[in-house]
DNA sequence: TGTATAATCTTTGTCGACAAAATTCCTGGC
DNA sequence: GCCAGGAATTTTGTCGACAAAGATTATACA
């Protein structure tokens, strides 16, 4: 089983980010690059290659003459997040309705579609991975590089961070999700500006609201805001 | 000359870094790795890091099986730069009239008085690195390593869409950025939020407007918005 | 002479190896 | 038994080398 050349750190890079994400690979724990190396059945310089990729996702941290570490959760300021989360989930719409093409429409009517699907068969991790897919196509269709790579990182730690502290993930998205969803997309069609904006920021907030109401259920998960 | 263990390639990233955007590196030149390699007397393997590294920046471009190159500027959008460096603007410095501690005022002070200087004695080079730190203090001060990332990147992009455009620099900042400066300064200071947003988005839309009308101005070089 | 094809050269992607740094383990002393 | 110091092991950072992909040059043919 030979791999294209070129393709050995991009194959360990998508793979490792990927169990990243859905924790399979924990905050914290340690990287050892031989045993990656021996797993992909490559050499350690392509692995090196992505775990410098990762660092600068800010996904792994890179200490000197140590082992990388999947970048720990805590050094996530909640507060941090959560503003940022907000103001892009507000851009993103707000631009799009004022930047969207045609194409643009039929992707986020696509993503909405599956996100409806998920809530309908009340698939949790579908739910979050479709609703990030929904919000994604709308960043791209805002016509925005730095929004969209600010907000697709924000998505990427909104999904460790839920993981981490509701790990098993049976709260589930509300029916609501769908309809305001569905608000946001027409003002997006309409080019509706401010609307968009509204909607983007009540979703946003119910969002947060929605999180931090969950942790302060879970006070003994409780972490400094 | 033993350079530390280590250290190989973050060296070859920094000076690297400082070429691209002191346009010394043209955008869209190649960039050959072994070269690199014996100009910093190291190996390749450093300088592939360091390369990582710089596209992860968005500085320069990895093309597989093709050599590196600096990242054209036309593959920059205006409009989203200048939506984005606005936003960011606004948002940074009203974060940080809301969450500054009093070493970050002493922080901001000093890189406004090194921004003054600057203006007096009419260095238009050093006007744009101090005017650049006194932002990028504000940022730190907003507490959010989200935007500052953001903004890091909408700043440093703007080095080089202004070393492109106006090559020479002749072009001087005018005095009145460093009253608004101290404008913006006192509003954090006071913690007033609103002011501190409007000041930062009237500074913001103050560039913006200006670098546009050297555009116009210099229609020969005018590119699509 | 211009173009397509083939041979050659250049440059990248990957590998295995080695040395430095760090970690672990062992030993000796209290 | 516990801690300090040092040896041994593990792991990273760097290197030189080789093969594949691309770029360049040379060649054959129309």
């Amino acid at each position: 089983m030979e791999r294209k050349r070129g393709s050995g750190s991009k194959h360990v890079y998508d793979i490792l980010r990927n169990e990243i994400l859905e924790l399979a690979l924990p905050p914290g724990s340690p990287i050892d690059e031989v045993r990656l190396a021996q797993r992909f059945d490559v050499s350690r310089t392509p692995v090196r290659e992505a775990l410098v990729k990762l660092a600068a996702d800010g996904l792994v941290e890179n200490l000197p003459n140590r082992a990388s570490m999947v970048s720990a959760i805590d050094t996530l300021n909640l507060r941090s997040f959560f503003d940022a989360l907000v103001l892009m989930y507000r851009v993103t719409t707000r631009l799009a309705a004022q930047h969207h093409g045609p194409e643009d429409l039929t992707a986020i009517r696509e993503r909405q579609a599956e996100f409806r699907r998920a809530v309908e068969r009340q698939d949790a991790l579908a739910m979050i991975a479709t609703n990030q897919a929904f919000h994604i196509a709308i960043a791209e269709a805002a016509q925005n590089g730095y929004f969209l790579s600010l907000f697709s990182r924000l998505l990427d730690d909104g999904r460790r961070i839920l993981r981490v502290y509701f790990g098993s993930y049976e709260d589930r998205l509300p029916q609501r999700f769908v309809d305001e969803h569905e608000a946001m997309i027409a003002a997006i069609e309409a080019g509706d500006l401010e609307e968009a904006d509204r909607l983007g920021r009540a979703h946003a907030e119910q969002i947060v609201d929605q999180i931090q109401n969950l942790m302060t259920l879970r006070s003994d998960l409780a972490i400094d805001l």
